[in-house]
DNA sequence: GTCAACTATATGTCCTGACAAAGAGCAGGG
DNA sequence: CCCTGCTCTTTGTCAGGACATATAGTTGAC
């Protein structure tokens, strides 16, 4: 079965050596361009490394590295003897660490917060372990009801080591948490996230709109910067009515 | 603050050039190792590349190399001037690709297989957009009950391409689809995602010992292989009071 | 004493060059 | 006709060197 034929002609590539954007960034923009306007056609080859260099006057290192993060990201696949192609699928976003805030408006749904408690408490057994702190210390707990387009979509109950952020009300009201973090100069790092489902209490129900009872996805989830330090344990439901966690995930090989 | 002092002295690294290993893997399987029984502690620093390239006889592309995949894997963070130190939390596995099949073996939770259907059916539309075929084409259907510990946990209903694998109920019922299709010399490449929250309906309450109405954990998952084709489409649903999705996600830079 | 500038250090980027190994296709022998 | 072995192509691995740049610590001026 032959290939769906070569491809590689002029493709508009070209690197700016005047530019603080590394070589192989910019070509690993330029490629992913390529295959997002579909001039890059799925299952069509790159061309071999060497003559790729040549062609736009790079080491073969470097233009190995722009195809690699291509790779990594599950856009392309290598074959040894064979070449590099694009792959069929449609890949969209890999999964990542993300924030609802961001999510919704990314989507284009209008995020909107109602904060229902902005306090500092004494760690729960639970929490102070999740946040590697002393029990009965003091931390603080954040309380939010999402809502996109006017509905609610979540209750956000977080637990925040103290001292780690300024967190005014009308900050949170107007933005999301990961935002605030990240503008205090908080790397984020990793996450360990847990997701289940379990029945609405009458109170949760209230908040969210839905009856008693109804079906409700939770996500537990700890955050932790890149220096090891947890900055947030959160306990969150969201409405399974209006809400699902879509991702992508790529095979690790 | 100072930072938790070098270390790097005598590590027990060193490389065996004899193995078909490639240098900079054994290298990292070292320092993963060296980091999980902490002889490389969380917070402290891995020494220069240039000197640990020189001390290891190896040269600095290739150190590097080995760094970066344990960097990729959140085990370690890089500071440009500052130098390449452990990461303090314990990161677990981040998520990858798996079966329900094999998570449940390596709990050591004895996982069975019960299966309720295993024909060939017309394409409904939404199973002929998930899989890329001609609506009311042929399809394989597969349903089956997923035990854990003698209890069932989830009830897993995957359509596949026709001629795809040879899909014997005694094989389903004594191992997972992942397995028999990698069995098959097919390479899983990506999968795309979708986790939410329904109650239970009568038939399915029954089949996983909960009444009907209960919270049950929803996946929806079309796998894809490295040619880019749909090699299943599942639509699974799982009791929330036995199961919940765990996993640790990485910050992609 | 405080702040700015300088310097040392380590990673980040990029180059050239070389050989190894896997896969595909072709040719030859059974 | 099928299978085996060869060869060619392409990626995989590795070396060694050079310069850029961000960070931390130190030094110097005010």
């Amino acid at each position: 079965m032959p290939k769906p034929a070569a491809d590689s002609a002029a493709l508009g590539l070209g690197v700016d050596r005047t530019s603080p954007v590394p070589l192989y960034h910019q070509l690993a923009l330029q490629l992913e361009a390529a295959i997002e306007q579909g001039r890059l056609a799925p299952g069509s080859l790159l061309g071999n490394e060497l003559e790729l260099a040549g062609r736009l006057g790079l080491s073969r290192p470097t233009v190995r590295q722009a195809i690699q993060s291509l790779v990594d990201k599950g856009l392309m696949v290598r074959r040894r003897g064979v070449g590099t192609q694009v792959v069929h699928s449609r890949i969209r976003r890999p999964l990542e660490l993300s924030s609802l805030y961001d999510d919704l408006e990314t989507a284009g749904r209008s995020p909107a917060t109602r904060v229902l408690r902005n306090t500092v408490e004494p760690a729960t057994p639970e929490v102070a372990a999740a946040l590697g702190v002393e029990e009965g210390s003091d931390v603080h707990l954040v309380e939010r009801v999402r809502y996109a387009d006017d509905e609610p979509v979540a209750l956000l109950r977080n637990h925040l080591p103290p001292r780690l952020l300024d967190l005014g009300t009308e900050r949170l009201e107007s933005t999301g948490l990961y935002r605030m973090m990240r503008a205090s100069g908080i790397t984020l790092h990793s996450a360990r996230q847990s997701v289940g489902a379990r029945a609405a209490t009458a109170q949760e129900g209230e908040l969210l709109a839905e009856p008693a009872g109804a079906p409700l996805l939770t996500m537990e989830r700890t955050t932790f910067d890149d220096g090891g330090r947890a900055v947030e344990f959160g306990s969150h439901v969201y409405r399974a009515s209006r809400y699902a966690f879509e991702f992508q995930l790529l095979v690790r090989p």
